[in-house]
DNA sequence: CCCAACATAAACCGTGCAGTTCAGCCGGGG
DNA sequence: CCCCGGCTGAACTGCACGGTTTATGTTGGG
């Protein structure tokens, strides 16, 4: 699944994964028409023929950026769940994964630069969609699944209570990171979201006690 | 509260307005980056020397065009509530009113273009929380401190419990708007996704039947 | 009718950036 | 020892853009 190596478009060599690291850092940091490649280059520690000739532009050169990063994303989403603990501590653990992705430095410079630059890139918003929401959607809802066919859960449409818990755990952090408004989200208010979400989610879907 | 008019930063006159609805339109369009000053100019109808005798630069432009917008989204919001309907209709309205906001074009313009300038611009960040969400969040509070008062709603934290309701109408349905896909939000999306909000919500929150 | 203020189009300047070229350097294999 | 392919850095091209200037209208008030 992972390699196609039949692309023809990009070359590989020794010094692709330094190429690739640098321009992640500085397009993550500097978004695509913020970058230069003269910048990116530097990063890498690699001249500027040098990355030319692994790539042949600078837009083939995010894409692929993009697309690694939205691998990545991915793989940080699958190790989410599959546990037999009480649902409150599944869900807990989910909802702290969750928002320690979108809080971390890399979690936020994806998303921005995808909102950014989606329609300049179609394919870019589509990849990232599919690679971070929708991963963890269907993690959830494989983990809903079992706990409702346990009996520990009451849920009719699967997708809208995956996404509705998932919306749930970004309930004021979400937007005052994207924002920047007091950068650092206090403990304790990530504690009072976990919780809120939880206490709701069971209230709509938990077995009637 | 709409006019300080002693700002000595910004000259005004005839064309004042055209040039900055101009640039509201490409901005929106192109992000700032995106956007040159020729089309503004252009897409205002006017020449780019009489642009410059309004502003002093490209920046103060922007950030003119961006509080401006933040301004008129606040407008969007405060007709939100104020209701005695049953706290259902009220909610569902409100509901239509978020997800209508987020549909439209400006409304998705002006979020990617926040979360995009939001770190070169800090303050424009700021500002389209406080005129946004926090907005929203605030009309939410008042009617449900209404409605507990009344007996109808039960809820310790009010502004968590108004933030969740918003989070919940974004359901699925902000991701795909966002990212750019099925650029069109099916009615039937919608009310499902609303229905799902409200349910939730009422499941949480709603006084014991 | 004229003058002053404002508007316009167009040329212009400096800068920064994507992308190319080239002369040279390094390391390894025949 | 030499050759060859990958790598380097630095210079260079072309272009687009932000911002300025200029020479020419256009308008309206005294």
């Amino acid at each position: 699944m992972a390699e196609a190596e039949t692309k023809p478009k990009i070359r590989k060599g020794r010094k692709f994964a330094q190429v690739l690291d640098g321009a992640r850092t500085v397009f993550l940091r500097d978004g695509f028409e913020g970058a230069s490649v003269d910048d990116i280059a530097r990063e890498a520690g690699v001249s500027k023929a040098t990355l030319y000739s692994y790539f042949p532009d600078k837009q083939l050169l995010f894409m692929e950026v993009a697309k690694t990063e939205c691998a990545r994303q991915a793989d940080e989403a699958v190790e989410l769940i599959h546990r037999q603990a009480p649902v409150r501590d599944v869900l807990r653990f989910a909802a702290e994964k969750i928002i320690a992705f979108m809080s971390s430095d890399f979690g936020r410079g994806i998303f921005r630069i995808c909102v950014a630059e989606s329609d300049r890139f179609p394919q870019l918003g589509h990849e990232f969609y599919h690679s971070g929401p929708i991963m963890v959607r269907e993690r959830l809802v494989d983990y809903l699944r079992e706990a409702a066919s346990r009996g520990e859960l009451v849920i009719e449409d699967f997708e809208l209570a995956a996404d509705q818990f998932a919306e749930l755990c970004k309930a004021d952090i979400h937007a005052r990171l994207i924002f920047g408004v007091d950068s650092c989200c206090a403990p304790r208010d990530v504690k009072r979201t976990i919780d809120g979400a939880i206490e709701m989610f069971m209230a709509r879907y938990g077995a009637a006690r």
